[in-house]
DNA sequence: CTGAAAGCGCTTACAG
DNA sequence: CTGAAAGCGCTTACAG
């Protein structure tokens, strides 16, 4: 038999207080005599005594859950984001509730109604590309349910959000190539319908631009943000009577698709190429020669994303008044990201060498 | 002013009956006339009514949550486990709260215990090393918390688990290299405090035995299951006067870090070295060769362990009576593993060539 | 096959 | 600074 757990009811008994009072020590609420107090919390101490979120939930009115939700479970981003919403969810009292969502499913908006009108999270953290979906944002506003977004393709002015500075990363690693030397330095763009590969885009051209560098559209080339469509576009690249001497793919995939490809042509990396990628996965650190690429500030965007919802900010319910101008923007936070350079990147070298054979 | 959404008084009184018979037709109990079922499921479906969470938890005792324990993110198989867990958890009608823990934190019993009190999850998955942590067990013991071990080091008799068969799969693709005509194959073993690591290498002797081949101890090198702690070891046996033509890596970080190794010597694989892994994590086809490698049922395991837990199967409570024989057998499941035969992986070449300089 | 009552363990709003 | 009462929205026993 499973020796019931202590009840409020029980702590205020020992205690000789009502379970208001011990309600009010629980939650920290002011208003209380330092020795009630002390009182109360040796003997919630003695009975190790922890209130009930299906209670408090119910009574109160707030779950302490918090959403998360997700596509596709290997993109770079969503391991990082879930461990810093965790993390500071444990330190608020929170609890993260995670849901693997396919952003195409026909059913999706039911999905997202079902689990949040039985769960009632307290609020929703929505990555891309849920983050743009006007389904689930629908059935999120329906709900009333507070949300932030992470990396919105738009900034929402009704919903908060967090995101980094994806122009001025793109900006700066392109200018990192120019600074070692390179002139002739390829983009490989992100997937079409996505607003970082344009972003990213926008920021090589700014560097080129600050350089007074003419734009090569040989030098441009599309992706998709996989590892394959890196290999392809790094084929084309090289195949090119005059080959670029960098790269910069628009996310580490890809960049480890032009290394793959560049060794398998017999390129020295970063001898005859210097390759750059976005993101810094797991991945881009288990290479040889390792990825120069930018940190994007994951767990600390879910830690904001985590503080926006449980802070009382309050953004984001739908039927909120329209947001001041300062209101504005608390709710829509820029992180700092970081460049990492590593030995995929190198000082143009004085003669190029010639392509080996495979 | 959110308008507040249906309970379950509401469709009682529409569909003009007991909150007892809504109640009923909700969690498909039976015995309601079907006439009357249809009459709620209308009432149900106009008013897009959904009983919260908090309210059968706290009147029933079950919440409806399964907690997932793990404790290094980007450990290989936390993604798929967490990817299956989620979308079994949908199909039951579950969710899924996931919490970050440090294995060695000295609070980590107390975090357990905070959690599970609060949440009170119907279910507990534990991956390694958390499942394996006399701490974390005990914790959840003391709650009476339903619990399932993934890829245990050792078969709990009184808890479930789910896991694969890490010596089966290690003497497969060992043999997979001795059928390629490999001779002088060598292991790195995982860290050494991990059952994982043991198993493979078991499995890696096995097959050798079960060909008659000689161990050579000059082929057995220490790693740690890390990226550098594989390169270290390339280094040391590719330095071998003798080399080995190929390598079984216990894990794929570490057959990354083989190949960073035996690329930067100038050997080409898998021309004049062969390398296997193990884990089928993303970067071992992010690379170029992509790495032979055993993909480990994660997701399966993760979905027979919610099954394990919902199913009522209602082991692990720890004060559930000694088990039978058979009740044994359904603890303990081991799932088929697969092996991904790619291209790191080649038939013994006549003339090794000799180390090109670096 | 159906229902009336009690109660799960908290918080809210109100009093004093 | 403290407390008595009501109620959140369900399920569990129990009746019939």
């Amino acid at each position: 038999m499973p020796p019931k757990s202590a009840t409020i009811i029980d702590v205020a008994r020992e205690a000789g207080v009502s379970i208001k009072t011990v309600s009010r020590v629980v939650n920290q609420e002011s208003g209380v005599h330092s020795e009630t107090r002390e009182q109360v919390l040796q003997v919630v101490a003695r009975l190790n005594y922890r209130p009930k979120q299906s209670a408090r939930s119910l009574a109160g009115g707030r779950s302490f859950l918090i959403g998360l939700l997700y596509y596709d479970p290997s993109a770079a981003f969503v391991g990082g984001v879930q461990q810093g919403a965790t993390l500071r969810c444990r330190e608020a009292g929170y609890h993260l509730v995670v849901e693997s969502l396919h952003n195409d499913a026909p059913d999706l908006a039911m999905q997202v109604d079902r689990m949040v009108s039985a769960l009632r999270p307290d609020g929703m953290i929505l990555t891309p590309p849920l983050c743009d979906n006007p389904q689930v944002l629908k059935a999120l506003r329906d709900n009333h349910t507070p949300c932030v977004l992470i990396s919105p393709a738009a900034d929402n002015p009704d919903l908060p959000s967090v995101r980094m500075d994806d122009i001025h990363a793109a900006e700066e690693i392109t200018n990192l190539l120019i600074s070692l030397g390179h002139q002739r330095i390829a983009i490989i763009k992100g997937a079409k319908d996505q607003v970082a590969a344009k972003r990213r885009h926008q920021g090589y051209l700014a560097a080129l631009k600050s350089h007074r560098m003419a734009l090569d559209k040989d030098l441009v080339v599309q992706g998709d943000f996989t590892f394959d469509s890196g290999v392809e576009a790094a084929y084309q690249l090289l195949s090119r009577r005059q080959r670029p001497t960098a790269v910069f793919a628009s996310n580490d995939d890809m960049a480890l698709g032009v290394l793959a490809a560049a060794q398998r042509l017999g390129l020295a990396v970063p001898g005859d190429l210097s390759i750059v990628g976005f993101d810094d996965t797991p991945a881009a650190s288990r290479v040889w020669p390792p990825l120069t690429t930018v940190r994007q500030p994951m767990d600390e965007m879910a830690r904001a994303a985590v503080d926006l919802l449980v802070g009382g900010a309050g953004g984001g319910r739908g039927d909120a008044a329209a947001p001041s101008g300062a209101e504005r923007r608390a709710m829509h936070r820029v992180l700092k990201h970081e460049l990492i350079v590593r030995d995929s990147t190198a000082a143009l070298s004085a003669k190029p060498s010639r392509l080996k054979k495979a």
